[in-house]
DNA sequence: TATAGTGTGAAACACATGGATCATTATTTC
DNA sequence: GAAATAATGATCCATGTGTTTCACACTATA
């Protein structure tokens, strides 16, 4: 499904000497051929976030006489594609075969895809939304997760600090994670994250927080989880995988969706919130678009 | 291959009921639904052997508002057989958009299911399996995953951790996340996790590992990605989603999948490692099945 | 044969498209 | 720090787009 790939592999070996503005919009073309080629230029520079002089520019650039060009060929590999799609249900038949590795990955990958198709049955949608409710009427957001769940904790805790100031992470070097809560109220929520075996440090945290009146409410894996009794609010995840361990991608989807929510809630105060923090990024030379020279 | 087949269905139930040029330029349609996808009206007509107007009176015919309509069906059926594999999944996104247009949260996972079975493809097979043999080959792994990434590359170790002793998180308190590097030999690999925006620090690290002679492979978002440059292999995962923020979800996915292909490489390595983990933790009193007493 | 009704083609339209130009702004380079 | 150069954004233009309108031709019925 690319475009006559040496246009795709020329558009990869020119990205690095592009300006940042040419650089965006061939990322977009390398990302997504087919709306290359069905939509009009115009189009496609606005879902790319460039000036529709951009995706002119770029065709130029890569030596073709202009956009249409590009569009060509991309529509040419299309038409192609789309007749070859047996052939390349074939080849992914013979190649696993062949190779028992690529089996086992593609096999855990379709089970994590079907699991998190799963967190779209009603019961989950409702849990996911009074969730977020809860979360959203709270002062302070505490988030606590230990151990494999520090991920999916962290994660949350990273973007909310993103979207605004109301997160605090219950972690910390030298044991004196739980010290945030030391202040805590019962106008303040805690998001508790943890799946079997449920580490101790979580649940002990979690009671004390209760006892001091915050609102529980929780990401875990099953309805006999011990942390239901504790919660107001709870989301289950799937964690069953077929390698050794549990899977924690359905809970970070879910803790990616509660984030979502919460920042659409309030779209205009979100927005002010991650400009700011591109702002301050970017005086602080956080990120980089190549690698960075040294000496 | 076919434009929302409902649409083509109801094209041929009329087709008797037309008139001639109608009929004629309905054939045309059913013939080459990628060439009215793909080309303008005009384009369609001409190669149809039909004025402009009929198209758009064959549109109006089918109870379509016009000709656009009638296109946009045929490319979107066109964008899912396209990437071939995915196409099952990304249907069931569509059907899912048209019943509860207002569920931002089921729309998400539906996305991100999506991505999950995109990765499925022989393309991410290979590279996920090249990566995962050039981990395995390592003495040490190395890993590096700052600010959005942290969660993904904490997790990785985390697993690491409970099936050996050859992972050293790049991270801690005070900037001392590089020190560990400072004995790292070739017989070492880094695997560096970064998605855009791309951390100065991430870059700065690993291109000094290379300098070292460190192996890096990475897990990134493109093979734009500046990491590239710098990596013998890369598995790609998208980070797309209709939220604010870049989803890490995939690329937490990938991880636990090489996680998983390394464990599988040596079970009885494995096993006998996550045993001794449990013993470890069971007698650090790490994990209880119910809400501890505490007074 | 007259006539109402339908199908067809040509032209006109309002608008979106890709491309080009030029002023302004960043970024080098000396 | 100044000059030169490249990159970017805004505007304009000729062309192509989908649609509508209207005149004409054809058909079927009385």
């Amino acid at each position: 499904m690319q475009p006559s790939n040496s246009l795709r592999e020329q558009i990869i070996a020119q990205y690095d000497a592009m300006s940042a503005q040419l650089q965006q919009a061939a990322r977009y073309v390398l990302e997504h051929p087919e709306e290359v080629a069905l939509v009009s230029m115009r189009e496609v520079a606005r879902l790319a976030g460039v000036q529709p002089a951009t995706m002119t520019r770029l065709a130029k650039y890569l030596g073709l006489p202009g956009y249409d060009e590009l569009r060509a060929q991309h529509a040419a590999a299309l038409r192609q594609g789309g007749d070859g799609f047996a052939a390349k249900v074939r080849q992914r038949v013979d190649e696993g075969s062949e190779r028992g590795a690529s089996d086992t990955a593609s096999h855990m990958l379709q089970g994590l895809s079907a699991q998190l198709a799963k967190l779209c049955e009603p019961d989950s949608l409702r849990r996911l939304e009074a969730t977020a409710d809860r979360l959203r009427s709270a002062r302070k957001v505490y988030v606590l997760g230990l151990r494999s769940s520090h991920a999916v904790a962290w994660h949350f805790h990273y973007v909310m600090t993103l979207l605004g100031e109301r997160s605090v992470h219950l972690d910390g070097p030298g044991g004196t994670g739980g010290d945030a809560l030391i202040r805590a109220t019962p106008e303040d929520v805690m998001l508790v994250i943890s799946i079997k075996p449920y580490a101790t440090g979580t649940m002990e945290l979690a009671q004390l927080a209760k006892e001091q009146g915050v609102g529980i409410v929780s990401i875990t894996d099953s309805e006999v989880s011990p942390l239901v009794a504790l919660s107001e609010q709870a989301v289950f995840c799937p964690t069953e995988s077929d390698s050794f361990f549990h899977t924690l991608t359905p809970a970070l989807a879910v803790s990616e969706v509660l984030c979502s929510l919460l920042a659409e809630f309030d779209r205009p105060k979100t927005l002010e919130a991650l400009q700011q923090a591109d702002e301050h990024l970017l005086q602080l030379n956080t990120y980089s678009e190549a690698i960075p020279r040294r000496q």
